[in-house]
DNA sequence: AGGTTCATTTGACCTGGATCAAGCAACGTC
DNA sequence: GACGTTGCTTGATCCAGGTCAAATGAACCT
């Protein structure tokens, strides 16, 4: 009976070494004496469903938190009642990364789906990450490679055309999904075109007419959040081609 | 003999823990042994005159560098002999947390004028913070705040319209000055119209408009380089009156 | 089946800021 | 001290994309 309820309540609990993400995840290049002991610390939630927050902006910060399964939006809310949506986020990812500095959340994360969260407490992971080099590197890199993502999204907003911006989205889900296994050319946007606009610093019209644009060149089939890339090469070339974005000179 | 070389080392060698900039760099929050430990990994090179590279995009990553006196832009060079200005640099902050991810920088830093750079190699750092936990704290931090620096800036090219972006750049540079102790008021820019219409998403023609419109409302003087905030609330309020950005409604 | 609500699309129009095109001032350099 | 060269300013025009308005369509009640 007891040994019943501990294999249940194990297969409940899929530990980090039996987790697909393992490789895009936390655990990234850790021996798996070194997963066990991540392991130790995160906790697993029951599901949240759409809408429900991760954490709210204001909070005091205690955990990171890792997508499993679903995906999530973050976004600081400005006083009036609008937001500003800084990102989408597929399994794998983390999260909270920016509330470490004040230990305070400065945006909030809402689930767009059904979704499966991962929490790690920092403070502990911190800890471990003091004993375990390769954890702490790891930290390291995933901080970094947060920076690096939002560099390519401020060249984005700052310099490149509504066109090239929707382009870049969809390319960057497709190959996220790609990582992941999932289709990169057949999903479903689990955000609206509301957000997707506002993410990419345009109005929900101008998303909306390129969609249909996009469609009507045969880059993509559109039917409502469903997408099929038909021509994924097209849709890179929309970023290669030199558009007014540069149309930059000399330095010094 | 052999004294008189030490002392003229020593004093050359100027040490964390004298360095005016010590609460804002690296070694705020660390007792006086473990500055002395940070100390012993840190490089300080001759100074380097404008135009000179901190270091080039597509480098090998090996070491952070901290901006002791001077400036520095950091950009993204294109293809095509552009570039896009990522951030300038004031004394006491960390430069190439980027390239963490990669080991390979994929951004260029040059200095804007005769500066000191002081490097820190990061493989070094990484295994003293692993000995140090207030250090290692200190490095989550530091790349956390980058992250909510670069989030700021998102709001900034995305939502918000040339005068707040410029009015929030002169305001983000008078608060860094006076946290150096260094007039908040009265400074000169190190950089171009043409760098920081760059950084701002907008053309030098809109930058130097908006320098003459706010100095014909009374909020500054200007004169080429030289910036006097003369009505630094009436440039705040630039950012609060509602404008464009907020035009966004419901969440859901 | 019909009605309410919210998301998306489409059309018509307008505007902030880009682009184009001169002038002009500071700074070498010879 | 005339002469490029580079950086900044100013004026005139243009257009990508925002704003406003309305139609259409899903999804969800009841």
């Amino acid at each position: 009976m007891t040994a019943s309820k501990v294999i249940s309540f194990e297969a409940l609990r899929v530990a980090c070494k039996n987790c697909s993400l393992a490789t895009l995840c936390l655990p990234m290049g850790l021996t798996s004496d070194d997963v066990e002991r991540l392991d130790g610390i995160v906790k697993r939630a029951r599901p949240l469903h759409r809408g429900d927050y991760v954490f709210r902006n204001g909070e005091r910060f205690h955990s990171l938190y890792v997508v499993k399964t679903g995906s999530v939006k973050t976004y600081a809310p400005s006083p009036e009642g609008g937001e500003h949506v800084l990102g989408f986020h597929l399994p794998g990812e983390l999260i909270g990364l920016d509330a470490i500095e004040k230990e305070v959340h400065t945006c909030s994360a809402k689930v767009l789906e059904t979704s499966a969260i991962c929490e790690v407490p920092f403070s502990r992971l911190e800890t471990l990450s003091s004993t375990i080099p390769s954890l702490q590197h790891q930290l390291y890199r995933l901080l970094s490679k947060e920076i690096g993502h939002d560099t390519e999204l401020l060249l984005l907003l700052g310099k490149k055309s509504a066109e090239e911006r929707l382009a870049a989205f969809l390319l960057s889900i497709s190959k996220r999904l790609r990582k992941r296994g999932l289709s990169p050319t057949d999903f479903y946007l689990s955000m609206s075109r509301y957000e997707i606009g506002n993410y990419l610093g345009l109005a929900v019209e101008t998303v909306s007419r390129l969609f249909t644009r996009f469609q009507d060149d045969g880059l993509l089939k559109v039917d409502r959040k469903h997408i099929e890339l038909r021509d994924p090469e097209a849709m890179e070339a929309v970023l290669t081609r030199a558009t007014m974005s540069d149309r930059q000179q000399r330095v010094r």
